[in-house]
DNA sequence: CGTTCTGAAATTGCATGCACTTTTGCAGTG
DNA sequence: CACTGCAAAAGTGCATGCAATTTCAGAACG
């Protein structure tokens, strides 16, 4: 009957928490919206025993919300709530950024002004989406330039626990040419190993990403109200 | 059987999660010990399904380490991912301090002055445990007072996630004293609303409390070596 | 005497079943 | 027509059972 496969490639539980929580990060479901757990137990052709471990997991990360014996929505947030995780991310990004200054290797230095100068080009011309992808990498190297795994952890799950909330991040047409600028000002003090100006900067560039992106929150949905 | 009186209040996965988490936090296994599924289910009157659920949370914290097929351990670290944990706990508190020099309500400010000056004579008359208890308060104050929750949230998780491998924080006869004159330049400086100096105390309160606590970590401990 | 092989016991991971809660549909009442 | 009450349906949470994997004791071997 259930034979889906005799080898183990990886855990089940695991492979349905990447599949599932990559779909929440990238909007699949909008906030509030209802998983369905036997659903999901068919679609990965599994009992609902591993996914309700996993939505154990997910709910750990912040994605979704558990309510007692009323199942599980993606997490929804408040206006409020929303700055305080910009905030926070703001805060993380410049804790980076600070220790990038200090001890970012030369190859990663690099490394980041090889990626910035790609960047230009796709700023230039703008194609949101490839930019986009370039910002990813961009931070995901500030991070990875703390040299420190603990808190690049807190980063990219903080970064995963806000995207559900934001709908096109460049929608403004001169949003790529601003972010570039603000990337340049960070690039630059970090070379300049100036601390201050560094964290500055990241904490300045994410609250320009705050205004300028277009978000979901609680009340923009009309559904039954909080309890 | 016998025993359904071991607190059974609200959800029955959320009681065990916070029963077992704060025995890890509190040390009551330490580091690499095997969580006995089958034991946890007896001792809470419950089967095996609802203790792996809460393995999948305390995972998630970062309190314990899944081996496929092996079980949970409590989790282990070195000696640099260590450093590295303070580090980030360092962050986040001077981005928590730092935010309350800029929002701290007068109240809260009051509140953390007179917390601050009860620890003095817990400071000068050395119970150390008692003082540990304040500790806990006056960073507690600290994270309220940055007015965001999230950020809260990560430093309280982060500082749990720290705390199974310190032991005796303050087996110094002279660190309570110490510790209270580092709460002193923060106070000092958020009532002075010197973003600057505050954040700078914090992380050199935060580097004192490493320097002087000891540890348990992956090395010390006479096990079988890690796979 | 130490190493490798082997099979049984213990344990993990998942499927299934059941009791309980919540929700929904539909009368009956005002 | 709206509102309340009740019962059926759906869904959640946990217990139990089973197959697959791991671990370990002891024997065979070098």
């Amino acid at each position: 009957m259930t034979r889906p496969q005799l080898v183990r490639e990886g855990t089940t539980v695991d492979d349905m928490l990447r599949v599932v929580s990559d779909e929440i990060v990238a909007g699949h479901w909008p906030p509030g919206t209802k998983l369905d757990a036997q659903g999901l137990a068919e679609r990965f052709a599994v009992s609902r025993t591993p996914v309700r471990e996993m939505f154990g997991h997910l709910t750990a990360m912040g994605l979704t919300e558990r309510r007692p014996n009323r199942g599980v929505i993606v997490a929804t947030i408040s206006e409020e709530g929303l700055d305080h995780l910009f905030e926070a991310m703001a805060e993380l990004e410049a804790a980076c950024v600070g220790l990038c200054t200090q001890r970012m290797s030369d190859a990663q230095k690099q490394q980041l002004v090889l990626a910035h100068e790609r960047s230009a080009k796709l700023a230039s011309e703008g194609s949101t989406e490839d930019y986009e992808a370039f910002n990813l990498e961009f931070h995901n190297l500030l991070y990875a330039g703390s040299h420190n795994p603990y808190l690049q952890e807190l980063a990219i799950a903080t970064r995963a626990r806000l995207r559900p909330f934001r709908r096109a991040q460049f929608f403004l047409e001169s949003r790529p040419a601003r972010s570039h600028e603000e990337h340049e000002r960070i690039v630059a003090a970090i070379l300049a190993s100036d601390v201050d100006a560094a964290t500055t900067a990241a904490r300045k560039h994410l609250m320009k990403v705050r205004d300028s992106s277009q978000t979901v929150v609680e009340s923009q949905r009309h559904r039954h109200r909080p309890s």
